[in-house]
RNA sequence: GGUCAGGUAGCUCAGUGGUUAGAGCUCUCGGUUUACAUCCGAGUGGUCAGAGGUUCGAAUCCUCUCCUGACCACCA
């Protein structure tokens, strides 16, 4: 053996012999035993791993690799989503370095780049998953835009269409005129801003606004029911004299206006404002759009059409001002601004026909779920935080007016206006009017509503009998912060579609920070590159650093001293292996341990004591627990004080010695696989450690 | 405005009713031809944020206060 142990050696090649081996496929024939499953949040199909995803690799790796040494049935689905808007975005800002935008191509030329690109970068992603050990079955790879994925995600809208719980709906969708696509609440960003705040005269009324430029599209002029100095306006017309001219407009009272803001008048716009949408729709007002998709006013701003938001807003400031109708203005008013969570551009609301989805009676059936426990959030917290979202989900806008995604199944009648969906085959006719002048959406599904579905249609579309024998799966390990964008809707959809919750268990893992325990971002210039960190420690010892010090649910702080440190134990453990090789001829095994030397007696009470603390650990997910156990156990009881002990009565303590090795390897393997597997090999031992038997204590 | 999390050694964090509160890193001193300097031994360092309560016993459970962080919300 050598001196030191070399990880960048041998990781690649003992990886190989494990997935040549079929060790990473479950072993499913009669086992009485449950199964254990973990399907793995597909990393995006766009980016290179980064360290967050080092994290969630270990803690479900060793997961898999601790249930499959227990002898149960075990499976680790992998797979890669495209991603939509993302990838996309990536992309476009790829083609924009090169001098293009994607105007420059037809939809099935971009789709086809976009799709050259994402492979490239999936098969990136899937070796890094190998370099850092991931033991998942690698037979049943899936990717989000597989053909078969995309039938059963066609086949879910389908239903949903024809138990309309999916409608076609006019109404007021976060546009993102930058990315060219709407969004839905999710993906919208707050931030605080200081804006002019306009002290506009409105006819009898002065009124307070940080979007004058959208007073073409008002329709209505609305006070509290309860403030006593309007009330006498309330239900008439006034007359207003505009930059347009005069016009006359209803003056209504609704709850939703605080008497004690501005000066308790507020002009109402239903087509580019989500409360004055809500107020429209209580007073049945017109809602009358002026800024279109381009971000740019139209025909109905007279002669403002044509201008940007912010250069009308700027002029038409200026026009007020002229005319004498501008009161004064708030130079230092706060507010918050929803901007594009992608580009920041600020988002515009405006009035579209878009793709609903009918949330509260997939709800309500989550929430059931939920209180009988048939899912459970392993930290209490979780539990409450989905809850929350479910309180407050609305219908979900499903369509994307982007090309990189799953097409939406629905074709327009161009003679009756009536919608087809299918389960993705193409029709030749309206199924209403039976007219053959149908088109096809030309929008794509939000990747969420393909991937709300993965548990099931992973293993729908994988090994006969797969979805039988697996779902609902184990176990669901992922971030917090796709708690609302994928967790709830994947109990939402799993319930829908099959019946049964898609998973039983759901532990959330926190952030990878740096040492000093700032968020990791390319701006602060902190990023740690796992694919670095593997290279100069090796897996093994990044696998510990993400996965030490701190439990699963907290945010943790990594530093490179930590993984060195880590480093440092896989070549301790590696020694100890040499130490006992050393001076032996491993053929001369003694199976019975019946020693009456006291050092051997302690260290097989200390190794039973470890067994069933880093079992215990293993079995409430504190794999940090686990670990430090480990490590205290291997370095200072095995090696520091058993081992030197030994020196004196070295033959008589080699029984005692190798067992005790044995147990550690196996006790270490789901933590640091790569250099148990290594010393196993030196042993000698037939079998392979990956599929070794779980010790008992 | 609402919700959640956290405050334990210089730093990063474990520990949730039971001896004298722990680990890693850091720091100080000493050692080491003989498995490993990617090493070994010894040591420094804590009013467990604060106050009150429950208990034979509280870092741990309850109440209040202070501080930090995150998230949500239709602040015109």
């Amino acid at each position: 053996m050598e001196k030191v142990f070399n990880s960048s050696a041998v990781e690649a090649k003992i990886y190989e012999k494990w997935e040549r081996s079929g060790a990473f496929q479950p072993k499913k024939p009669k086992s009485p035993k449950q199964p254990f499953c973990i399907i793995m949040p597909p990393p995006n199909a766009n980016e290179d791993l980064h360290i967050g995803h080092a994290r969630f690799v270990a803690v479900e790796d060793i997961l898999t690799r601790y249930h499959r040494m227990k002898g149960e049935p075990t499976l680790w689905l992998p797979g890669a989503d495209h991603a939509g808007i993302e990838t996309q975005y990536v992309f476009e800002k790829k083609l924009k370095d090169e001098g293009k935008s994607r105007f420059d191509f037809d939809r099935e030329t971009l789709y086809q780049m976009i799709w050259d690109y994402s492979m490239e970068k999936k098969s990136r992603m899937e070796s890094q998953l190998r370099a850092l050990g991931a033991s998942c079955d690698w037979t049943r790879n899936k990717f989000t835009l597989d053909p078969a994925i995309i039938k059963i995600v066609y086949r879910t809208f389908k239903k949903l269409f024809e138990d309309e719980l999916v409608y076609r709906g006019n109404r007021l969708v976060n546009y993102c005129t930058h990315c060219g696509t709407a969004y839905s609440n999710l993906e919208v960003d707050h931030v605080e801003r200081t804006d002019p705040l306009y002290f506009m005269k409105y006819g009898p009324f002065t009124l307070a606004t940080v979007r004058p430029e959208t007073k073409f599209g008002d329709t209505a002029v609305a006070v509290n029911p309860k403030d006593k100095r309007y009330v006498e306006w309330v239900g008439k017309e006034i007359e207003v004299k505009g930059l347009l001219g005069k016009f006359k407009i209803k003056v209504i009272a609704d709850g939703a206006v605080d008497p004690e803001f501005g000066t308790g008048v507020v002009k109402v716009t239903p087509a580019h404002d989500s409360v004055d949408w809500e107020m429209g729709r209580r007073h049945n007002l017109e809602v009358k759009q002026v800024i279109g998709l381009d971000g740019r006013l139209n025909e109905k701003a007279g002669r403002y059409q044509g201008l940007t938001v912010k250069e009308a807003r700027r002029m038409v400031a200026e026009d007020l001002q002229k005319a004498g109708l501008l009161e004064k203005v708030d130079e230092n008013y706060r507010h918050s601004v929803a901007v594009c969570y992608r580009c920041k551009s600020v988002i515009e609301p405006l009035p579209m026909e878009q793709w609903f989805l009918k949330v509260v009676p997939l709800v309500k059936k989550a929430l059931v779920a939920m209180g009988k426990g048939e899912v459970k959030f392993t930290a209490k917290r979780f539990d409450k935080i989905a809850r929350h979202w479910y309180a407050n989900l609305y219908d979900w806008n499903i369509s994307r007016q982007i090309v990189w995604g799953i097409r939406i199944p629905a074709w327009k009648c161009g003679k009756c206006g009536e919608w087809t969906i299918t389960a993705g085959e193409t029709p030749d006719r309206c199924s209403k009017c039976k007219s053959k002048e149908i088109t096809q959406d030309s929008d794509t599904f939000d990747t969420w509503f393909s991937s709300g579905q993965w548990p099931f249609a992973t293993l729908q579309t994988s090994q006969k009998g797969d979805f039988e024998f697996f779902y609902p799966t184990s176990l669901m390990e992922t971030a917090y912060d796709i708690i609302p964008f994928w967790v709830i809707r994947m109990i939402m959809l799993g319930l829908y579609e099959t019946g049964k919750v898609p998973f039983r268990e759901v532990l959330i893992h926190g952030l990878v920070r740096d040492k000093e325990g700032q968020k990791i971002s390319k701006s602060k210039g902190n990023v740690i590159d796992p694919l670095v960190m593997v290279e100069r420690y090796g897996a093994d010892a990044l696998r510990m650093g993400v996965v030490w010090g701190a439990k699963v649910e907290s945010d943790i702080a990594l530093s490179e001293e930590n993984i060195r440190g880590q480093r440092n134990f896989a070549n301790k453990i590696w020694n100890v292996a040499r130490f006992v090789l050393m001076e032996t001829n491993l053929k001369s095994k003694i199976l019975n341990l019946k020693s009456k030397n006291k050092d051997d007696q302690w260290i097989l009470k200390e190794i039973k004591t470890t067994i069933e603390k880093v079992t215990k650990a293993l079995d409430t997910y504190r794999p940090n627990e686990a670990v430090e156990e480990l490590y205290e156990f291997v370095w200072h009881r095995f090696a520091d004080i058993y081992l030197e002990k030994t020196k004196s009565r070295r033959a008589e303590a080699q029984p005692t010695l190798e067992l005790v090795l044995k147990e550690s390897l196996k006790l270490l393997h789901p933590f640091m696989p790569f250099v148990t597997e290594a010393i196993w090999e030196e042993l000698g031992e037939k079998e392979m450690l990956i599929t070794s038997p779980w010790p008992k204590a």
